[in-house]
DNA sequence: TATTCGCAAGTTTTT
DNA sequence: CTTGCGAATA
């Protein structure tokens, strides 16, 4: 049914969609239009998808079709309640389902869980339960093989899972390591989720998937039940999320996706690119609507993620059309190291807080990992710049978060060992390794739960008096606990503090850490108090346990938050901010050290990075460092490729001057930078700074100021900026190398070397002759820096090589004379 | 037999 | 720099 099916109310209803959709563009008005059959919404980044997205649903609605018949599959909870909120305004009254996948199929399998052997109050458990499991079945395999990791299983298991591959059809390929393990250790983890009754992430979608192929007549009865199917981020989704929904959308196949194929970067987790690729095959009759049009941000932030996202082979091509002004030019900075940079960036955030041109909101910084959030954080705080870090799980990995977790979910499901085993000693009842390693052998002789054989230990000798005793008051607590007959889950948290003492021990340990738990217990508590004003009808243990198991990181952005976030930039799709920092931008980082194996995976990283760049709305800055501390050492860091690939004459490029005679001889002498910066005075250094037009025409003279260390924009934005902030006449915290490190780091001779890059070989050129350079290659030069060879020409002594340098764009030279060195 | 202390090893991204 | 595991101690 659409427009065009006149009806009686057919002028009012005409009027009302033209108002509705009166907003639009053309092509986002003709996505909104279309409202069966299959579609296919190619959204670039900014170009207002949600927008089309709640319009389209709202035209559903405006056009007759019951708001139970349509589903909204989205990535995050939070674009879930953002579509929710949304569509809600736009058609008051009305409610449609809206849900990430996980929790779509969690709901389902609730219903159905009987088909693949479970009962439908089973616990979804986290990953830390995952690995305890892994590790279990690990045991009972007894796995000789000492070269497979667990973690290496772990994620076999996982990919299987999600292409619907069960324990039972695994296969391991021939000569494969890992492939023969986890052909072991699959069976057997898979047998122990099913005794305690327990799925893992990637069960939800498997066990979804294969009950929709075994049951034809469910699957007819869900295809007309859901008859309108939306699928966000569409190009996210993996072989089991596939299967779910052409399983829903083949008798009627409404379905509506969107998605970019720049923005997939979840192939790690099996998500198949080729799902939106070749959704056209799928269903030859979609209709193809793009979204180029770009609302977001400034050109000249789209031009630098224009020419980075071209150097992806596996895409199609598309353009990012903006009618924006072209903004400030995207910023590249270089730091000795990361407390440089994270010192900088706080005081270039407070700088353009104190000025006015942003709110601490309107920034975000965005890292590859998490772990290269803590130098910020420290010069937040010293800097007293509130910042949230949307690393959402923290809260639920605490200890104490966890251990309230695992009560209510043993009571959930008695058949949960994984929680028992988790909360049976804490607080601690004196209930050691030994006893409960002698509990497991009890449950798994007589192939019970493990609380069934707390409840017999006493009976049938399987522990020693005093054990029996410990463990017996821990099974009644847990039977008072399952009396309670509440739906409230803050009375359920509070008469577990109460009957386990759980509080009363925290409080009487009263050392700093204690008291920071109880802060934690309390937050809990009032997270659960929210969470039952939200839910007063349909709540309840498991709803609320469902909730706690499918959180994500993004879920904990609230609107309305004020401060500053920093996360990294997977959780960042989705999201846009005015002033965007990112950090860490070098080869080993982004792209990340394990990616370096296949092209694919490089374009992934590269993909990763395009996502991070538009969210910017206004202001970008792009920063690398040139070493870090890793294990206790300095290690050099080379700048990211990626870098290379954007176009140097529209970046503000601040760098360290290269072939800087000073600069230069510290490096030779003992690699001893650390030194010098601390030692100069009050901090300071020497360090040159250029901007790119100086950079592009490299002279021997030097522009040098003396500046503290990697102060490099205080000249630039602001003299006074030092006056105010007592903490930039502080050492610099440099790490001080110490002892040998000449002997870790290979004596510095050259440009390449200053990366850290090893320089086994002699100059190029004159060694043996026989060409090292390959096309694609890193290389460094120690006039130009970092660069890439774009290609190469001739043989022997006539091989000419074309290198893109990240300083002064492209170069040409005679392989065979040049000063060019590999870098990596 | 539980707890505590010390040493060693290991660090992507997330539902 | 943190977590995880193993040995020593109470």
């Amino acid at each position: 049914m659409n427009a065009s099916d006149y009806g009686d109310d057919f002028f009012s209803q005409a009027e009302q969609t033209a108002d509705l959709l009166a907003g639009l563009n053309p092509q986002q008005r003709r996505a909104a239009e279309i409202l069966d059959g299959p579609l296919m919404i190619l959204a670039g980044p900014g170009s207002g998808k949600t927008r089309v997205i709640t319009h389209r649903v709202a035209n559903m609605i405006h056009n007759g079709i019951r708001a139970d018949q349509i589903v909204a599959l989205t990535f995050t909870n939070k674009a879930a309640e953002e579509l929710k909120n949304r569509i809600a305004t736009l058609v008051p009254g009305s409610y449609v389902w809206a849900g990430t996948f996980h929790r779509f199929c969690s709901r389902l399998l609730r219903q159905y869980a009987p088909l693949v052997g479970l009962s439908e109050n089973f616990s979804i458990l986290d990953m830390d339960d995952v690995s305890r499991l892994l590790a279990n079945a690990w045991a009972v395999a007894d796995i000789a093989d000492e070269f497979v990791s667990r973690n290496a299983v772990q994620s076999e298991i996982s990919r299987a899972k999600n292409a619907i591959v069960t324990a039972e059809e695994y296969q391991g390929r021939a000569g494969n390591a890992v492939g023969k393990v986890t052909q072991q250790v699959y069976p057997i983890y898979q047998r122990m989720l099913l005794e305690c009754n327990s799925v893992d992430f990637d069960d939800l979608l498997m066990w979804t998937a294969i009950i929709l192929q075994q049951n034809e007549e469910l699957r007819q009865s869900l295809d007309q039940r859901f008859a309108y199917i939306m699928v966000d981020e569409y190009q996210d989704t993996n072989l089991a999320q596939y299967a779910i929904v052409r399983s829903l959308s083949n008798d009627l196949p409404n379905l509506a996706i969107t998605g970019d194929p720049d923005q997939s970067i979840y192939g790690w987790r099996g998500a198949s690119i080729q799902n939106i690729l070749g959704f056209e095959q799928d269903y030859p009759a979609v209709e193809v609507v793009r979204l180029e049009q770009n609302y977001r941000s400034t050109k000249a932030i789209l031009s630098i993620a224009d020419h980075l996202i071209s150097n992806n082979k596996q895409r199609k091509a598309k353009k990012l059309i903006s009618d924006s002004d072209q903004g400030d030019p995207v910023r590249s900075m270089v730091f000795p190291s990361p407390q440089e940079e994270a010192d900088f960036i706080a005081r270039d955030v407070s700088q353009l807080i104190a000025d006015g041109i942003w709110e601490p909101k309107d920034i975000a910084i965005f890292y590859r990992a998490n772990w290269l959030s803590r130098n910020l954080e420290h010069a937040f705080n010293g800097l007293g710049i509130p910042f949230q870090l949307v690393n959402g799980f923290e809260f639920y990995q605490r200890k104490e978060v966890k251990d309230l977790i695992a009560y209510l979910r043993l009571l959930n499901n008695p058949r949960n060992d994984l929680a028992l085993e988790r909360v049976i000693n804490s607080p601690s009842r004196k209930i050691g390794k030994v006893t409960l390693d002698r509990l497991k052998a009890s449950a798994s002789g007589k192939r019970i739960s493990l609380l069934e054989a707390c409840r017999i230990c006493g009976l049938d000798g399987s522990l020693p008096a005093r054990s029996a005793t410990s463990v017996a008051r821990f099974v009644s607590e847990i039977d008072r606990l399952s009396e309670l007959q509440t739906n409230s889950i803050q009375e359920y948290l509070q008469s577990v503090l109460q009957v386990t003492h759980y509080r009363a021990v925290l409080v009487a340990e009263d050392t700093e850490q204690a008291i920071e738990r109880i802060a934690n217990v309390d937050e809990l508590i009032s997270a659960a108090r929210e969470f039952d004003n939200q839910h007063p009808e349909d709540g309840g243990l498991q709803a609320y346990l469902e909730t706690a198991a499918l959180v994500s990181d993004t879920d904990k952005l609230v609107d309305g938050d004020l401060s500053l976030k920093m996360m990294t930039m997977h959780a960042a799709k989705g999201l846009e901010f005015p002033c965007v920092y990112i950090v860490g931008l070098e080869e080993g980082i982004l792209p990340h050290e394990r990616s370096r194996e296949s092209a694919a995976q490089i374009e992934e990283e590269r993909r990763l990075f395009f996502v991070g760049i538009t969210r910017a709305e206004r202001q970008l800055t792009l920063c690398r460092c040139e070493g870090r501390m890793k294990r206790g050492q300095f290690w050099v860091s080379p700048p990211s490729s990626f870098l290379m690939e954007l176009p140097s004459d529209e970046l503000d490029i601040y760098d360290r001057k290269r072939g800087s005679k000073q600069i230069a001889d510290s490096y030779n002498n003992d690699f001893s930078v650390g030194e010098d910066w601390i030692d100069s005075e009050c901090g300071g250094a020497t360090i040159s700074i250029d901007d790119h037009s100086s950079l592009s025409k490299p002279s021997p003279k030097s522009s040098s100021f003396d500046v503290q260390a990697l102060d490099a924009t205080d000249v630039e934005l602001d003299e006074n900026q030092r006056d105010r902030s007592p903490k930039n006449f502080a050492k610099p915290t440099v790490p001080k190398p110490k002892g040998k490190l000449g002997s870790i780091v290979p004596k510095i001779t050259t440009a390449a070397a200053m990366f850290g890059i090893g320089s086994k070989k002699g100059p190029a050129g004159a060694g043996d002759g026989s060409s090292e350079f390959r096309s694609g290659m890193m290389v460094e030069h120690p006039e130009y820096g970092p660069g890439k060879i774009t290609s190469l020409s001739g043989a022997g002594a006539k091989e000419m090589a074309t290198v893109q340098f990240y300083s002064v764009g492209e170069k040409k030279f005679r392989v065979k004379f040049s000063t060019l060195k590999p870098l990596g």
